[in-house]
DNA sequence: ATAACTGCAAAACATTTGCATACAG
DNA sequence: CTGTATGCAAATGTTTTGCAGTTAT
């Protein structure tokens, strides 16, 4: 398992080095850092558990460049940033990942992932038709999980 | 033009009156305004544009009064709310719309609406495979326009 | 060398909250 | 009457910014 984790590590640092340097930007180990911050988490998480993981990591970086190289991250492709309902934004690692979308429970806030090749139809029709040069889509599906073990299941029972 | 409009105006009114009374809630003239304001509306807007347009209209309403009224809105399903790129919240007038979904130019940040059916039948598996009450759903693209009036298109000619 | 990056703390920003007052039912 | 809604201003919480000091190139 170390064996692939590595080979990931390594072809990630390659491509945010490669665009670093193409954009005359500089290779600081803070921002590397970062990236294999969020390469070690999984699942989606927000600017400040990063931030707090990075320190209890004993690596020190300030909130500030979290946010800075998070948006870097997210301009090289190597970060999704998502924003599900609240005001903070989720981010997620996105390297060698399938493209998915995502499901919503409005009770629990748990998510879920599934994909569906009719949305890159979609997405190329869309294109056709107004002329756009489409990079990226956003699909959210909101709704309630019928599991028993749905955290506020009753709460919203009685809310609706 | 009026006929439609008051037509519509009476509708929605009543829709919002019953949905207050059916939760034991007061019929405030400040909640109606929020509401015609919304309807006056075209196209998406955010709270702050909406509390200026009252304050404007010599409807004495407070910012507060307008996020909350905004949220039963939403709850009644009259106005939709969406988060597009930004922190900023936008709404828009729902009833009697069709179900759209969202194309937005991320130079210059003009938005385009869509619809396509597959969308449903999505909504429908996706509802069915995880055993889930989809309410609704939120489809964005990004891209950028290739109208040549699109602003910013130099800007991001540079950039990428 | 030198321009870009970092950390820090303050600022900005949209949204929410607490509380005294007003008012719909 | 009574409890709910309002306005105001202060609080909140996330993200951004300014600036002095650091550091990659």
């Amino acid at each position: 398992m170390p064996e692939l984790a590595t080979e990931q590590k390594e072809s990630v640092h390659r491509i945010f080095a490669d665009f670093l340097k193409a954009r005359g930007q500089r290779q600081t180990p803070e921002r590397f850092a970062v990236l294999d911050a969020v390469y070690a988490e999984q699942g989606h998480f927000d600017a400040d558990e990063l931030y707090v993981v990075l320190l209890g990591g004993n690596v020190k970086v300030s909130r500030a460049t979290v946010y800075n190289t998070l948006e870097l991250l997210c301009e090289c492709q190597l970060v999704a940033k998502h924003q599900f309902g609240n005001k903070q934004s989720k981010y997620e690692a996105a390297y060698s990942y399938w493209q998915h979308d995502h499901l919503i429970c409005m009770d629990c806030n748990e998510l879920f992932e599934f994909c569906d090749p009719r949305i890159q139809s979609i997405q190329e029709m869309v294109a056709d038709i107004f002329q756009f040069d489409i990079r990226h889509h956003s699909l959210h599906m909101y709704g309630r999980c019928r599991r028993e073990a749905c955290p506020n299941r009753e709460a919203s029972e009685n809310g609706a």
